[in-house]
RNA sequence: GGUCGGUUGGCCGAGUGGCUAGGCAGAGGUCUGCAAAACCUCGUACAGCGGUUCGACUCCGCUACCGACCUCCA
């Protein structure tokens, strides 16, 4: 363990030193996607966030348990919570095929998107059709437990047994049961099923023309809104484990309701450390489906919205995210993201250089001086600043620093000899931790052979055009340096000879 | 209406009771056959009004504006 990690608590609004049930292993929970239509980029950046934390986790050297559901069951529509279609029955229904296949095809483009993003999968990523008997079970040990009644065929969580009996409902999203009642009010007429107002469905009676639905000790119907969190974290990660995250819309009352559910199904609380990724904003709202603002990352890739005045690669859009702490909301614009373009490649032209550096042949110090001080301490802030509630930003702004270091090296602006052969390996070991392991960003050359062909023949482009140059033959050399320029690669001279790279 | 959060230089975006964030853009310079890249230097920002303090962008209060949740949402 490098240091002391430390996360902010959701739960308790506070920053707290991590400490896992058990000890070197982690058990994490994300709340995943509803495959009822595409993954708009607002559901990027929360998977793309807790990406992050998962592998920072691994680096650390935890052994990682990350399940993250798929939600195929549906969610209700419309105002009230009974008699209505759920959303992928009523998009079934629309084009006239099976659920399950809504679902699949969602599903499938989620991933798919996920892996353009280099999002990893995550360990156990279960579906909510697959766990009905074990929701039923919840729900009936909750009823066991007195803390939800039947009704028509429904049963409802009683909200105000368990704020009577715990006294924490309502704890995360800070919300007092009293505030529930009030502002209910108005609605009453819809929920007369419900003995309270904030009370909420674990089970449903399915409509006639319901299309999923399922056996049931109560009813054919399907399962609540919350339910599945629960009872596939449980499943999987057990009673208590270390770290449930999700989007901050998710607080309430998906959260809250799933804490309620596990109180009533166990006892206590799911999760040690509740953690929420802020919204990605575009033109200073919430990117949301409802709200009609969303762009979805193909359209983003290819430039294909009145939004954007170009296409910005996955890993540019990765970068973007990163610049941002996961606790921030993000506003997306064209001009931002220009930006994260220049900045991406600085730091990814950068990491080429370094990795270039050859330890053996360079005539290296064998005693550091003040730039091998500057260097290890700006490697140390990167790493305190990751485990510091992963500061991406922070982070992001130690390694910008180093970049300057390496090209000054580079340059000869600055020289080797003041930098020991462990401080250089060190730093070269810390980008590549850094960029492929923890941020999770990739090359993005456009040799798709895989094996360096671009890379050769434009190793030979160069030399040719050196010869030209060191025959003072300008025309030869611009010729090339032109061309190449229509193709969109930058030739860069340096001292120790040209380079390129792909614009 | 209730609850919570935000307001940082041209743009994005960190952070802190007194000390350089960083990226992008801009200006000047170095280097270069020219250019690009790279390097160096520069702008000296923290919504407004009060208060606490030796000192506040950072703490407290008020005001304004913006947003999130309260309904499916990451």
């Amino acid at each position: 363990m490098k240091n002391e990690l430390k996360i902010y608590n959701s739960y308790t609004g506070q920053k707290e030193v991590f400490k896992p049930v058990h000890e070197g292993r982690v058990g994490m929970y994300v709340c995943g996607p509803t495959v009822y239509s595409d993954v708009h980029l607002g559901n990027c950046r929360s998977f793309a966030s807790f990406d992050i934390v998962y592998r920072y986790l691994q680096y650390l050297g935890y052994k990682v348990r990350y399940v993250r559901n798929i939600t195929d069951v549906g969610h209700l529509e419309g105002d009230a919570d009974i008699g209505r279609e759920d959303k992928i029955s009523k998009k079934a229904r629309l084009e006239e095929i099976e659920p399950m296949e809504i679902v699949q095809r969602y599903m499938n483009g989620f991933q798919e998107i996920m892996a353009v993003f280099n999002i990893s999968p995550p360990n156990i990523e279960p579906r909510a059709t697959g766990h009905i008997l074990e929701q039923i079970e919840m729900v009936q040990a909750i009823i066991d437990n007195g803390l939800a009644y039947e009704q028509n065929g429904s049963v409802y969580f009683d909200t105000l047994k368990f704020a009577e009996k715990y006294g924490v409902y309502g704890k995360l999203s800070g919300r007092k049961i009293e505030d529930l009642m009030a502002e209910s009010r108005d609605n009453l007429k819809n929920q007369d099923e419900k003995r309270h107002p904030s009370d909420f469905a674990i089970w449903i009676k399915a409509a006639p023309e319901h299309l999923m639905r399922w056996g049931s000790p109560w009813s054919v119907g399907f399962p609540g809104w919350h339910l599945e969190c629960s009872v596939m974290s449980t499943k999987y990660l057990g009673e208590t484990f270390d770290i449930h995250g999700g989007g901050a819309d998710l607080k309430f009352p998906h959260h809250e309701n799933e804490i309620a559910q596990n109180y009533g199904a166990c006892g206590h609380a799911p999760a040690n450390y509740w953690m929420h990724g802020n919204m990605l904003l575009m033109n200073g709202r919430k990117m949301s489906k409802s709200e009609g603002n969303s762009i979805m990352p193909g359209e983003l890739f290819t430039g294909n919205s009145s939004l954007i005045s170009k296409g910005y690669s996955p890993m540019v859009v990765r970068f973007f995210m990163l610049q941002t702490h996961y606790r921030s909301t993000l506003d997306l614009t064209d001009e931002a993201l220009q930006a994260a373009e220049k900045g991406y490649r600085r730091l990814m032209e950068g990491n080429k250089a370094l990795q270039q550096f050859d330890v053996a042949s360079l005539k290296l110090a064998t005693e550091g001086g003040d730039l091998d001080k500057e260097i290890n301490s700006l490697i140390d802030l990167a790493f305190e600043d990751m485990s510091d509630d992963f500061n991406t930003p922070k982070a992001l702004a130690s390694l910008f620093e180093l970049v300057t270091k390496v090209n000054s090296l580079k340059g000869g602006q600055l020289s080797f000899g003041e930098i020991t052969a462990t401080t250089l390996e060190r730093l070269k070991k810390t980008f590549n931790d850094f960029i492929y392991d923890i941020f999770g960003l990739r090359d993005e050359d456009f040799d798709s052979s895989g094996n360096g062909v671009v890379d050769g023949l434009m190793q030979l482009i160069l030399d040719m055009r050196q010869d030209a140059r060191a025959s003072k033959n300008w025309a030869a050399s611009d010729k090339i340096r032109d061309a190449l320029k229509e193709l969109d690669i930058v030739v860069k001279d340096g001292k120790e000879g040209a380079s390129w790279s792909k614009n």
